[in-house]
DNA sequence: CGACGTGTTGATGGCGGTCAACTATTGTGG
DNA sequence: CCACAATAGTTGACCGCCATCAACACGTCG
């Protein structure tokens, strides 16, 4: 594994086209997938969190579809895809695991997908403060104190398919009602038993319980 | 493998919080993933076409939080768990291709994910006809004289995340501007340029050119 | 026949997009 | 230190897409 190396806010780490020949484990910092339409709209269809393989598509796919920004600043490592290859050929169990991720990711699409359908904007967003938090809690990046979140409104509109102004008065809403507090790029929840109400959160398919394979 | 079973159309093949012990693969037909809400809003998150294993994930995630629902009569053909394990054990590039086809999966959600998020109601019905046909044509399914595709619009519109009577209304568009006929279950694409230009439709994302592992 | 599911069309209203103006914050150079 | 620019956030006015409700047409099946 290559050294762990600093990444500063904003920077990419993938680019669409891209044919990579390692993937990279985020150990600290948070980074977005995005998709690019022709005529520049963009949709983020994922955000990562410590401990992602953010990219290990890239191992099975010849050409990237998509790109990867980094939202915060990150700490990444690169794993060179022919040592992915020889341990997982080795080692199938974990093979199975690293697949496993790949199977995550794609349940976290099917509920985004499902919330886009049927939530309004109160929801979307109330969804994704839950979902978030409960995966940083995981890797104890997120406490009673509350949770980094630098977004600025923009990427969430791309986030949850929505203008930059209708998620500054959706965002309103939500402190209005004193379910989260969020200013400088840090969010609390207030209330969560409120919010996950609110959001129709159910952590099952975050995986988290999963047993071993 | 087990023999293959015919499947009349609308019988369930997985439900939400069962814990499959078998994968099974898509023969001929077409079946739908769905997620269910608290409050039973439904919402397709994909269409599985002939050749798709369609619940490989039920493998490796220990409960389905989705189910799975033929919508034409199917043949399918089930695998059970510990074959493909001990396969998958023995040749790892076997494993690799599964873990392809999960990792496509994914690029679709994605796809589906962003059209979501930045189309509206007629580009979105008329990418799901573009990537429809396109898979279908792959598995030979699909021809000139267009493709059996036998949803209801209430289904179309838990595909879309439009209400039905919109579907209709936005079918109504496709079939007036003369790009699409729609009859009894069965499409046939009247002007595919147009079609994939209104759609923005680039096929590049279904994966179909990627080379051996 | 009537019941039922699906498809079709009209009327009405609300959520959220768009445009615009303004504020707050940060960083830059003079 | 201030002037200025640039970016992000905030709020209001207006309007269009799409949800909702309702009514009706059509086919299938009991």
């Amino acid at each position: 594994m290559e050294p762990v190396q600093i990444v500063p806010a904003g920077h990419p780490l993938v680019c669409p086209g891209d044919r990579p020949t390692s993937s990279t484990l985020l150990i600290r910092g948070l980074c977005a997938r995005f998709n690019l339409l022709h005529d520049g709209s963009r949709s983020v269809t994922q955000i990562s969190v410590a401990g992602d393989f953010i990219d290990l598509h890239s191992l099975l796919m010849t050409q990237m579809d998509h790109g990867i920004v980094a939202v915060s600043e990150c700490a990444i490592s690169k794993v060179p895809h022919d040592r992915i290859i020889a341990v997982t050929t080795r080692h199938p169990h974990l093979a199975r695991l690293l697949w496993l991720d790949t199977t995550i990711d794609a349940a976290i699409h099917r509920q985004w997908l499902h919330r886009m359908g049927t939530q309004d904007a109160v929801g979307r967003l109330a969804h994704l403060i839950c979902e978030i938090e409960t995966r940083l809690e995981v890797v104890d990046e997120a406490g009673p104190d509350g949770f980094e979140f630098p977004l600025t409104q923009i990427d969430l509109a791309d986030c949850l398919g929505l203008s930059a102004v209708h998620v500054n008065r959706t965002l309103m809403t939500l402190r209005r009602r004193e379910l989260v507090e969020w200013r400088g790029g840090r969010v609390r929840i207030l209330d969560r038993a409120r919010l996950w109400a609110l959001a129709e959160f159910d952590p099952v398919y975050l995986r988290l319980e999963a047993g071993p394979v």
